[in-house]
DNA sequence: GGCCGAATTTGACGTACATCAAGTGGGAGG
DNA sequence: CCTCCCACTTGATGTACGTCAAATTCGGCC
């Protein structure tokens, strides 16, 4: 691991206010590696063997039943994942590939549990974590059961826009297909929902979407702090 | 607070482990409180000041936008609600409304933190109850996503049957189109739902359902432990 | 028991979305 | 530069599910 890259993760508010010697020990045992893109690093169902923390690359959670898939989340660095099933012992909920050569650093989830134990800024911060991450995932099941599969969609163009730093232009940061199957759709429903969010002022070239009209668009998305502010 | 409520509460695995000084602190400051059916007790939102304990009735939480609304789940003694919010000191993402006539313990938000900060077996139990109940989000988004109405409906009587104690007959515990809301659907579609699984042997009478063929319906339905058993 | 209002059911119909089957186009490798 | 492959798009069609309106049943209350 790099100077700079553990520097990067020591400002990761899950452990940015820890004890150095705390942080030293989650990370003595750590392992850091390189995958090639569309690797199975995780599978529905194994035991929780590592707390993954990513520096570089992409990756996906998804989850299975009965032949089919969706896409839950897609990870990107500075961050970690699957912190629930490491603090319970518990098998994953999901599973996990690269859809990028990613960089991601494995820290032994009792290794993660013991530094729980015994630093209680640490503990702070996990809490912290998890009631957030607990938010975010009820935001969505609302966003999912509140709206339909067009709204969805205006509402995480005009989240992309938010954190764009190129006004307007936004970028999609992933494959169509995996952004429709995020959003609860088929890639063919996502394509027919973009053509109809050209009548406000949408426009799309492959990755590249323009949002020429915002007010247009926050007028029909609806856009609101409790279930599309993932700060509250 | 009646002495048997007390201890109903201090086995409940958030409180169980705790020094008997951290209990009292924690509820020196608490509000005993019986509510009639249908009171608004939270509205989405508001800032987050007590943690919530049910000893007695049931209540609803739900979740709405733009002229809709879904119901996200319905709480029934001895547990708690909106921990998570309590936790991270952040605005209520549901709203709660008891069903029956209630009786409900308030905790001020600001004792939860504090003897969180103080005695670390309540720390760690709270871990474990956000953990726990993060993943129940998750595992309630894949059965969302993964899974048509009827299948839905199909896993949700059988994870009923598994907890009755009349063998095959089991009691929906709530009314028809609070389960139809929570199930992601309509309750004209919940009834032609239940007729559909007449097919797999399911015979309903009010709220009284009969599971007259266990494996034709688990067939269907297909259970899976990561999806429908909450103890995982 | 009989009445009343609300929940549930039923039927007809409409909409949202999935599926299937061709295209079309754009990027990686020769 | 060409070509192949794969994502993406498009159109036609089917299905799941919602909506609306009208029964019907149920539960509470006198």
């Amino acid at each position: 691991m790099k100077p700079t890259e553990e520097a990067d993760i020591r400002a990761l508010s899950l452990f940015t206010g820890m004890a150095d010697e705390s942080f030293e020990a989650l990370f003595r045992g750590a392992y850091v590696q390189n995958f090639p893109p569309m690797i199975e690093l995780i599978n529905e169902g194994d035991p929780c063997d590592f707390l993954h923390v990513m520096i570089g690359g992409s990756v996906e959670l998804y989850a299975a039943w009965n032949g089919r898939e969706t896409t839950m989340a897609t990870v990107r660095p500075v961050s970690t994942f699957i912190l629930a099933a490491t603090i319970r012992d518990a098998p994953y909920l999901m599973s996990a590939r690269t859809l990028e050569k990613s960089r991601i650093v494995l820290l032994p989830s009792t290794d993660v549990r013991e530094v729980f134990s015994s630093d209680p800024v640490f503990a702070r911060a996990i809490v912290d974590e998890l009631a957030k991450c607990y938010r975010g995932v009820i935001k969505n099941t609302k966003n999912l059961k509140l709206r339909t599969s067009i709204e969805r969609l205006a509402n995480y163009l005009l989240r992309l826009r938010k954190f764009s730093d190129e006004g307007d232009i936004v970028h999609l940061p992933m494959e169509k297909r995996r952004l429709a199957s995020y959003l609860g759709m088929t890639p063919e429903n996502l394509s027919r929902a973009f053509k109809t969010l050209q009548g406000y002022g949408v426009e799309v070239d492959g990755a590249r979407v323009i949002v020429n009209d915002v007010d247009d668009l926050t007028n029909f998305a609806k856009p609101e702090v409790l279930i599309d502010d993932f700060t509250v």
